[in-house]
DNA sequence: GGAACGATCTGC
DNA sequence: CAGATCGTTCCC
């Protein structure tokens, strides 16, 4: 099912669009399409991986398909998804989602907030994803990557430059949905 | 041991 | 545009 995990970041990061992430949390569900990527790989100064595996890089230099969390700016979290081989070191961070279930308990999660899901931590914070699910197999458990209801035309994708880099700041490595009202901020 | 730096978000 | 806030990495 999750077997075109198995590319580059930048190969599977537009790909993953549509895609679904569900969350199961208790008696309690949330579900949200993914409306905005950005890939990141080994040879790419932006990347974790990028001067080769650490202790905190590990999961990312593990095989495809599990989550990789990492907690920064002293306060946030960000959800990824390792692609590519094992060694490879390569992931695609989850940059929004379209919140489809369980909006309630996302609104909940995020104190009241109007902006619920259109960010990388935003996300996080919604669908109580933090560090301890990091290594976390997304076939499985409470965190599951699921198929599209739906498929996304190439044409109603868009690439450009990532956000919040201060390197390789040049890929047009950032995949969003055209038009979608959930993406975190428009592209050129 | 210590300094520098974030794949961000919020409020002014 | 500045401040919050702390884990990770790297240098001494």
């Amino acid at each position: 099912m999750l077997d075109f995990l198995n590319h580059s970041a930048e190969v599977v990061a537009p790909m993953l669009l549509g895609w679904r992430l569900h969350r199961r949390l208790g008696e309690h569900t949330l579900e949200g399409v993914i409306v905005e990527t950005e890939a990141y790989s080994q040879q790419d100064a932006a990347s974790h991986s990028y001067k080769g595996q650490t202790p905190r890089t590990e999961i990312m230099f593990g095989p495809a398909g599990k989550a990789y969390v990492y907690f920064t700016y002293g306060m946030h979290y960000c959800f990824n998804i390792v692609t590519g081989k094992a060694g490879e070191g390569s992931a695609v961070l989850i940059r929004a989602l379209q919140p489809l279930k369980g909006l309630s308990v996302i609104r909940q999660n995020r104190l009241g907030s109007v902006s619920l899901t259109n960010g990388p931590a935003k996300l996080c914070q919604a669908f109580q994803i933090d560090k301890h699910l990091s290594g976390h197999d997304l076939c499985t458990g409470p965190l599951l990557l699921l198929p599209p209801k739906q498929k996304i035309n190439a044409t109603d994708i868009i690439a450009t430059t990532r956000v919040g880099i201060t390197k390789d700041t040049e890929r047009l490595w950032r995949f969003y949905i055209k038009d979608n009202v959930f993406v975190s901020k428009p592209g050129v």
